[in-house]
RNA sequence: GGAGUUGUAGCUCAGCUGGUUAGAGCGUUGCAUUGACAUUGCAAAGGUCACAGGUUCGAAUCCUGUCAGCUCCACCA
């Protein structure tokens, strides 16, 4: 053996016997328990981060129970990720010159699918230098056409029971990207615009988007303000830069007395509280900026200017009208933004499907409070629980290609929608016209992937739907509680009548050595697959588990690195003491379990740590049935290190005996079962070399028991 | 504006339902060693557990407030 521990003369080559055994494969024993864990999707088409490296911990609780004699599946798959993709594929496009204008709807989608295909063998193999044991011959796409099915059915089956409907909302709309986002996706920021004080007949009110005044529909006031409350219900005469026109004043709580003059415009078309204010007041909504963010025909001689240039033209006209009062150049507000390409938001009203989400919240809140679901650590169950209890309708339609379209289709001739199960219908199901247009739109990729859970598990094999799901266990990042683990607890119990999983495990982000978060803006990302080539796969494991709670943030670590991948040369060692400490034993029987050992053991020092042997195994048993992969990992270090290594070897070394040698073997070996789902790949290695009688892999050797 | 979360040794963090002298890794200091391992061993120094109150026989741990950081949510023209 060499004096310190190559992982790359051993890493890959173990990964490919395990694979190439089916080791990864869940048992086909009949009457096994079950175990399994889907995969979180990474995007298909981009590198893995460290967020993904996180995903570790789904392979120790896969390694612990498949070792634990469970029937054990974790499924990979890759997700399509919609916007984020065509994002990057048009990105690389307008590189070449080009844009997605210059493709029609089947050849963009091709070519994305296409580039998308030569990327995700980089994502898959870098799941594999992790050493993740993904049983790859059930790998699942979200484009895959039998998954596509199965949304396009959930689509479908909501549609009968009336939780999608189809409305004209106001959507956060990017100009620039041409797609609407959800609020998620809106990212604010402090700007300084300014506040324009205009003159509506008799009053005064202040905004930032003069532009907009060709859609306003009334003016509001509050209730309780005694300074207007002659105007209520009343309609003015207003001089604008189109003419004079009319309009009415309402009252309106959401009017704050103390802004600008009180006095507000209500233009229900491009803003989110206004068209809230036209609900209740039944205001017509009128749109006069269009979904290029050019000014319409309503805005007569401005149509066909971009907004933000027609609000500098209508501003200097209405100056020379006399129409402003005055204008506050320093007047700070946040604004929306699209969050890929940080231009303002424009909320526009468009007609989007949406998802009733109030009678999905309702059972996802109950199975968690009840009990049925679990969320470790606790905490984010509070996260949970303030989500769902305030939800919003969801807005599923993307204005893209890259994803699953719509099966949906308007009549052209009774303007109604059918909408299928993916198959193109033959008529309209309202008035049996033949003239029919599909949805340009595509699911927003939350949409399927909310899904995941048993859109997976009823396309693969046989009988996967009926023996995994609902999943053991949902682990993933606390920061798409939201975005995912809620919506797939959702759509799970919707669409199967069962939750989608038992357990819900949350773990925290790996910021930059200095506690920042990683991003590319900030350029300061760290490749997680250079430190498995640096430190070895085991060692960026370890350094990942030891040392952090269970959902705790955590800033990468060198040091802890180096530490990790100094216990892995630690074990080395003390595997390269036995061999040599065996040629001078005759060999004897390894011992596997705790039991058989105490009968042979002779020596009171072996006794004991025979007994803190037993003990351990007790503990690590314990802290990962618990999640509490952190203690587990130091439990074993220092075990394996201050007492086995330093401690017990140092003593036995100058009394060494058959007796004793066989209990040193027999221990280590036990010692490492337990380290396996941690640190996989040297444990492997130096469990073939140290077991003479080894005849499989450590990986489907069984759990160390006390018995 | 609302909510959550964190604040423990120089640094990065553990400390699980409150209970004897508060732990680890790295770093620092001293000593040892041709040893299975210098990616080593032995030992030492180093903490008013953010701050102020409170509950308790007893609090880093529970409660209240303050300060600071981080995150999420809402987004007022």
């Amino acid at each position: 053996m060499d004096k310190i521990y190559n992982h790359k003369k051993v890493e890959e080559k173990i990964y490919k016997m395990w694979e190439e055994n089916g080791y990864f494969a869940p048992s086909t024993e009949k009457d096994k328990k079950t175990f399994s864990i889907i995969l979180p999707p990474p995007n298909a088409n981009a590198p893995l981060h460290f967020g993904h490296a996180m995903y570790v911990l789904e392979d120790i609780l896969t390694r612990f129970k498949r070792m634990q004699g469970f029937k054990t599946l974790w499924l990979p798959g890759a997700d399509h990720a919609g916007f984020e993709t065509q994002f990057v594929f048009e990105k690389k496009l307008q590189k070449e010159g080009k844009s997605r204008f210059d493709y029609d709807r089947e050849n963009l989608y091709n070519m994305i699918g296409d580039f998308v295909k030569d990327n995700r063998p980089v994502m898959e193999s870098q799941l594999r230098k992790l050493g993740f044991s993904l049983d790859w011959s059930r790998t699942k796409f979200t484009l895959d056409p039998n998954i596509v099915s199965v949304v396009n059915k959930t689509f479908k089956k909501m549609h009968v029971d009336k939780l999608v409907y189809r409305t004209e909302r106001l959507v956060n709309y990017c100009t620039f990207d041409g797609t609407s986002f959800s609020d998620l996706e809106v990212v604010y920021e402090e700007r300084q615009n300014p506040l324009y004080y205009i003159k509506y007949g008799p009053l005064v009110l202040a905004t930032t988007r003069p532009e907009t005044k060709f859609g306003d529909t009334a003016v509001a006031v509050h209730p309780d303000d005694k300074r207007y409350k002659q105007y209520v219900g009343k309609d003015l005469d207003i001089e604008t830069v189109l003419g004079k026109s009319k309009i009415k004043v309402i009252a309106d709580k959401m009017v704050d007395r103390e802004f600008g003059t009180g006095v507000v415009k209500i233009t229900p078309a491009h803003d989110f509280n206004d068209f809230e204010v036209s609900l209740r007041h039944n205001l017509p909504m009128v749109q006069v900026i269009d979904l290029s963010g050019k000014m319409n025909e309503k805005a007569g001689k401005f149509a066909g200017i971009y907004a933000k240039q027609a609000r500098k033209l209508i501003v200097q006209e209405m100056e020379q009208k006399g129409l402003i009062e005055k204008i506050d150049e320093k007047y700070k507000h946040r604004i929306g933004l699209c969050y890929k390409c940080k231009n303002p938001i424009e909320p526009l009203p468009l007609e989007q499907w949406f998802v009733k989400m109030s009678p999905l919240a309702k059972p996802a809140i109950e199975v968690v409070k009840k009990g049925k679901i679990k969320i470790y650590p606790k905490k984010f169950e509070k996260l949970y629980f303030q989500f769902l209890e305030n939800i919003r309708d969801w807005n599923i339609s993307r204005q893209i290609v890259w994803g699953i379209r719509i099966p949906a289709w308007k009549c052209i001739d009774c303007a109604e929608w059918t909408v299928t199960s993916g198959e193109t219908p033959k008529e309209c199901s309202t008035c049996k016209s033949k003239k029919l247009q599909q949805d340009e739109d595509t699911f927003d990729t939350w949409f399927s992937s909310s899904q995941w859970p048993f859109a997976t598990l009823q396309t693969t094999k046989g009988e996967d739907y009926k023996e995994f799901y609902p999943t053991t266990v949902m682990e993933t990042g606390y920061d798409i509680l939201r975005w995912w683990v809620a919506r797939m607890v959702m759509m799970g119990i919707y669409s199967t009548s069962k939750i989608p999983f038992e357990n819900v495990v949350l773990h925290g982000l790996v910021n930059d050595p200095l506690g920042k978060k990683m991003s590319k803006s900030r350029g300061n990302i760290v490749n997680p697959l250079e430190l498995v080539d640096q430190y070895g796969a085991d060692a960026v494991r370890f350094a990942l588990v030891f040392g952090t709670a269970l959902g705790n943030d955590q800033a990468l670590s060198y040091p802890k690195l180096q530490s990790a991948r100094n216990f892995i040369n630690k074990l080395w060692n003390i595997a390269r003491f036995i061999e040599i400490s065996r040629i001078q034993n005759s060999e004897l029987k390894i011992q596997n379990s705790i039991k058989d050992l105490k009968k042979f053991a002779k020596n009171e020092k072996d006794k004991k740590i025979i007994a803190q042997t037993e003990e351990l195994i007790r503990k690590i048993t314990l802290d990962i049935e618990k999640y509490n992969f952190n203690y587990a990992a130091e439990r074993l270090y220092e075990f394996a290190w201050h007492e086995f290594a330093d401690k017990y070897i140092e003593d036995v070394k100058n009394r060494i005996d058959n007796n004793s040698f066989l209990a040193l073997n027999s221990l280590f070996l036990i010692l490492l079962r337990l380290l396996h789902p941690f640190i996989p790949f040297v444990t492997e290695e130096i469990y073939q070399r140290s077991n003479p009688s080894a005849g499989g892999s450590i990986m489907v050797e069984s759990w160390p028991k006390n018995e």
